[in-house]
DNA sequence: AACAACACTGAGGTTACCTCATCATGAGGG
DNA sequence: CCCTCATGATGAGGTAACCTCAGTGTTGTT
């Protein structure tokens, strides 16, 4: 059987990259929930928090937590949603727009590193079957 | 710059499989991690709650914990080793080796749907790739 | 025999999540 | 216009999976 090579060996490139972005991000000491929250906020603007805890997939209350933290450490702001005074909007501060430029980076140097061993023709293959396998059913 | 998309793409595929195989994997009521430990034993059979520990990267005491879990669940006994009475030996049970193919069987056919999709020749292509990733440098 | 090093575990801490209860605000019906 | 119900955020408190540090018993080295 080929599958069962081929799914330990996708295992082991996905640790391998894991590892590899965990120790490129170190330097700016933001946890892998706050580099979440920081890209899906630089994805897509200013939101409110609820809406931010769904594109996290996480509860409500914990997207609370995320925002503290991303507060204290000045990356980003609440302020009132002035259509709905329950709610509030987070949006990120021009050092949480540096920061995730710089992270972003980051990552995307650490899968040149990884990707670079490639022949031009595997690299065209590999974007082009895992395309497939991403937008699968 | 295709390559923010292949690693864009890689992560996606991660994604996919890691959520399917964790919906797989409920019907066990394994957690992930002690479904890491029941590998490690399975594959390299009994060993020292520190050689476990160093297989899964985690501290001792942290193993202790896990293996506290797979005891409990009666997948997993303690005994002492023989050639040091400091030190502890894990062996899975039989329910245990029986519980870790069960799991191995699911993960392989929830790569299986992953991968069915793929043609024969896309499909080694990928094995191809993939390996030389894993090993590059 | 003395003692440093080692294997494990108790105690207690952290992170990133969770649920449930509460409070303020908003929206629809009578 | 008020009443009720729904909604957005958050306080309180809980869990899983890790951690460090201290302590106990055992071993190997001098």
């Amino acid at each position: 059987m080929e599958d069962e090579n081929l799914l330990e060996a996708f295992w082991a490139v996905t640790r391998r990259l894991r590892v590899q972005v965990r120790v490129a991000l170190e330097p700016w000491h933001v946890s892998p929930s706050q580099s979440r929250a920081l890209g899906v906020l630089s994805r897509h603007g200013e939101m409110r928090l609820s809406a931010l805890a769904d594109h996290l997939h996480i509860a409500p209350r914990s997207a609370t937590e995320v925002v503290d933290d991303l507060e204290n450490r000045g990356l980003a702001v609440r302020k009132p949603d002035p259509s709905d005074r329950r709610a509030t909007l987070v949006a990120l501060t021009a050092e949480g727009v540096a920061t995730m430029q710089s992270i972003n980076e980051a990552r995307a140097a650490e899968g040149e590193r990884l990707f670079a061993g490639l022949d031009p023709a595997d690299r065209a293959d590999l974007t082009r079957i895992l395309r497939q396998l991403r937008d699968a059913r």
